[in-house]
RNA sequence: GGUCGCGUGGCCGAGUGGCUAGGCAGAGCUCUGCAAAAGCUUCUACGGCGGUUCGAAUCCGUCCGCGACCUCCA
């Protein structure tokens, strides 16, 4: 297999690395999920995207690729309290319904979300309630190797002896010592754990609480740290490739993943961490508790009140692609408006495409123009160049169209192969609305623009017009170019 | 306070020790009965101050501003 090189950056070296495959053809990647007590806003459709190009690009590069992405329906609690809630258990208090309703209601409402985005589905996408057993193993073997104590029916992970051997914050470069600072003021209060970084993996059960299981420590819930190194291990191995997620998991959350791995006798579980960055909105993190979070029906409707009008689903994921993965990215109305034009603009070409005609010569070489599509991908997925190349190349299918430049029938045969791979399936745009129109609603507006058409050649403008404006009070508006009339809703 | 990151033209956003990123907006032009749409062309910026260098927006130092994480967060 002869794989061009492929750069990543990796979050626990801080640099770009060589990608080299533990096992190629094969790649295994985990993906954080969603916890599933509420919709999931536009921030992490952004982490969940990233991670959709690198699947998809992986996959262009012939990787045969896994791809784990989990559901968190259980263990995440509101906070890291003695007697933490769950919050799904809160949620379904707060709905009056079981717990596991609201993780369908909101399991069925995330699928449907990436399905809007046109995310691909992952390979496997495990649940933390089907894999309790796992865990309850995986913690005996922590407790079996000395990192982890159990106190009043919870077991933590005991984080200071783990550091006696180990690097307990090697990536995201934060030091036992600094954490230690802290110790006297966080320690006060009769809490459980012997160290306040300690952290739960099974955390005792209330008598109230719905969802709990049988443990050898009494009933209880795992801790949301655990799945994730259960169900990478389970379906990826103790070592994986890719392991990806927002950048606001990075501490505690897989800095703990490291740890159990570790702890409970494996390897550095994951030789790539990637993490993607913040959505931030007036250069302030989206968040739902600040109240600047779109919902994606928000965004297509234009409802929310910092939207000046609505935008579909394909102008969100090509403004996102228009930013590095590793860059924070800010929403505003003029952004999105121009990603919204700029893609129209991208798109139209596979139309002017099919106009084209061949002729024995090409005047530019195209070949080196998806070379260069292909380098910025291949430079830490850098969709942002990617989408520029491809502009270039939108500029040339213009000017082939203008007859200022020819090309041969393959290379115009790549070139169509080529721009539909890169949009399609690489970036993952699609078309919008184009079926949407009735056959007949088609048919009609035919007729009138014919009807206008010949007003306008009998210098009839008053009719051309009457037909133009008509229409326009309909939401319909006309386009006239050289050949063709074609219309739209507005 | 600790750790990390960022500051690019009217706006959004890449990148790089010397060679035009790109999109949107603006301007000009083409097309056109008019308008719109579309296309082409154009607009040359890198927070302040020092330093290294033949040359820095890019490296180093410093200051200013902004943000993320520090056990809810994608």
């Amino acid at each position: 297999m002869n794989i061009p090189s492929l750069y990543i950056y990796n979050s626990l070296s801080r640099k770009k690395e060589l990608f080299v495959p533990i096992n190629a053809p094969f790649v295994s990647m985990y993906v954080c999920g969603p916890t599933v007590y509420n919709e999931a806003h536009l921030g992490n459709i952004r982490t969940f995207l990233t991670f959709d190009i690198v699947f998809r690009y992986l996959t262009h590069l012939k990787y045969k690729v896994r791809y784990v992405r989990n559901i968190t329906d259980v263990g995440h609690l509101v906070d890291d309290v003695d007697f933490g809630e769950d919050k799904i258990e809160k949620r379904a208090k707060l709905e009056k319904v079981e717990p596991m309703e609201i993780v369908q209601k909101y399991t069925n409402n995330f699928h449907t979300t990436t399905q809007l985005f046109n995310l691909l589905n992952p390979s496997i996408e495990p649940t933390a309630t089907g894999h309790i057993v796992e865990q309850i193993d995986y913690i005996k073997k922590i407790i079996e190797n000395g990192y982890a104590y159990e106190t009043n029916g919870s077991v933590y992970f005991d984080v200071k002896k783990y550091a006696e051997k180990f690097n307990y914050g090697e990536l995201s470069g934060r030091k036992i010592d600094e954490l230690l600072e802290q110790t006297r003021e966080n320690l006060e209060g009769g809490n459980e754990k012997r160290f306040f970084a300690d952290f739960a993996i099974w955390k005792k059960a209330s008598p109230e609480t719905i969802m709990k299981w049988n443990s050898p420590w009494g009933e209880g819930v795992p801790g949301w740290h655990l799945e994730c190194s259960v169900m990478s291990t389970k379906y990826l191995g103790q070592q994986f490739d890719i392991h990806g997620g927002g950048m606001d998991l990075k501490f505690p959350h897989h800095e703990c993943e490291i740890a159990q791995s570790v702890g409970s006798g494996g390897p550095q579980p994951v030789k790539i961490w990637m993490h993607s960055n913040m959505l931030t909105v007036n250069g302030t993190k989206m968040s739902k508790s600040l109240g600047n979070s779109f919902l994606p029906i928000e965004l297509i409707t234009g409802s929310h009140p910092l939207l000046e009008k609505g935008y579909s689903p394909m102008t969100v994921r090509f403004f996102f692609l228009q930013a590095q993965y590793r860059s924070t990215v800010d929403f505003s109305n003029e952004a999105l408006q121009a990603s919204e034009k700029g893609l129209n603009r991208l798109l139209s070409s596979f139309s002017t495409l099919e106009k084209i005609n061949p002729s024995a010569e090409s005047t530019f070489n195209i070949q080196a123009l998806f070379e260069k599509c292909e380098d910025s991908m291949r430079d830490d997925f850098n969709t942002p160049v990617t989408i520029a190349n491809l502009f270039e190349i939108t500029k040339y299918i213009n000017l082939l169209k203008e007859g200022k430049h020819t090309i041969s029938k393959v290379d115009l045969d790549f070139l169509k192969d080529q721009y539909s791979l890169f949009i399609y399936n690489i970036l993952g745009l699609k078309e919008e609305n184009e079926s949407s129109n009735s056959e007949l609603t088609n048919n009609l507006i035919q007729i009138l623009i014919q009807l206008r058409n010949q007003s306008k050649q009998n210098k009839d403008y008053s009719t051309s017009d009457l037909i133009r404006n008509e229409l326009n009070k309909l939401n319909i508006s006309l386009k006239d170019s050289k050949d063709e009339t074609t219309w739209e809703f507005n």
